[in-house]
DNA sequence: TTAGGGTTATTC
DNA sequence: GAATAACCCTAA
């Protein structure tokens, strides 16, 4: 081969990941023809787009050079049906672990196990670098197509069922489009400005999850209330059923004010 | 047009 | 020399 190796810009692999996000893998080329991307991508075909985005992948998942994974293609065309792309997919590099220590699923020893669906949260939340957090809608995008995992129907419902804008039910696509859009006004110009971004949304999320927690003991609180009233009406009760039990007669005033 | 295997260059 | 990245080839 005469020509040189191209290597690929950080600007190219990101363009690249918002082309994914945006139209989803196997899409190369409509990624490498968006008007969104084809400035930065002008110089690589939708070959290497896929090419980059197996390394990526690859290499994210831990598994080092796909060499290794590598399973003899069945010659036959009656053979067992191929799997979806999406599902041969695996989880693309982290620009929060980049920027920033690694989240609790890289604390385990077993890369290639399933990470929990909190850091799976997390890093859709880093990816997609939006200053006051995302929509569920698209955290649930990301994590289906970038992550390549499919969220249960009942759980889609479940994270969708408080959103009553009609705006956002709208087809996966429109939502990944919307999504892959406002990502747009962020672009990785440099590592500062990734980590900075990574911090903000690291500092939003952790906003969040204290708001949360804070929802979490005002519950607790109450249902402590609920049960304490619980006790003493069941200590009334049982009273009322001995005294009852033994021939006195009882006003419901006397009832109300306990003046037995 | 894409997926997947193969080949070669680069880096350590 | 091994690992990785970029590029090439071919079947579907």
């Amino acid at each position: 081969m005469g020509a040189p190796k191209q290597k690929w810009t950080s600007e190219e692999e990101e363009a690249l990941r918002r082309g994914v996000l945006k139209h989803g893998a196997g899409k190369w080329r409509t990624i490498q023809k968006d008007p969104e991307f084809s400035p930065v991508l002008s110089s690589r075909s939708n070959i290497d787009l896929k090419d980059k985005w197996r390394n990526l992948s690859f290499s994210a998942s831990g598994l080092g050079s796909r060499d290794k994974q590598r399973v003899p293609r069945p010659k036959a065309p009656s053979s067992s049906p191929s799997p979806s792309p999406q599902l041969l997919l695996l989880p693309a590099t982290n620009n929060v672990a980049e920027a920033s220590p690694p989240e609790d699923c890289e604390k385990s020893p077993q890369d290639d196990k399933t990470p929990s669906p909190n850091s799976m949260i997390l890093e859709a939340l880093g990816e997609l670098k939006e200053p006051n957090g995302s929509e569920v809608t698209t955290i649930c995008n990301f994590i289906e197509i970038d992550k390549s995992y499919k969220l249960t129907d009942s759980y889609a419902k479940r994270a969708l069922a408080p959103m009553k804008d009609p705006s956002l039910k709208k087809k996966d696509s429109a939502k990944s489009s919307k999504a892959a859009k406002g990502q747009g006004l962020f672009t990785a110009a440099s590592p500062a400005l990734g980590a900075a971004e990574a911090a903000a949304t690291k500092v939003a999320d952790a906003e969040a999850k204290s708001h949360l927690a804070n929802e979490h003991m005002m519950e607790v609180e109450r249902i402590g209330k609920m049960a304490e009233e619980t006790e003493s009406l069941l200590e009334l009760a049982s009273e009322l059923y001995e005294r009852c039990s033994r021939g006195e007669v009882l006003t419901i005033l006397q009832v109300a004010h306990r003046e037995f």
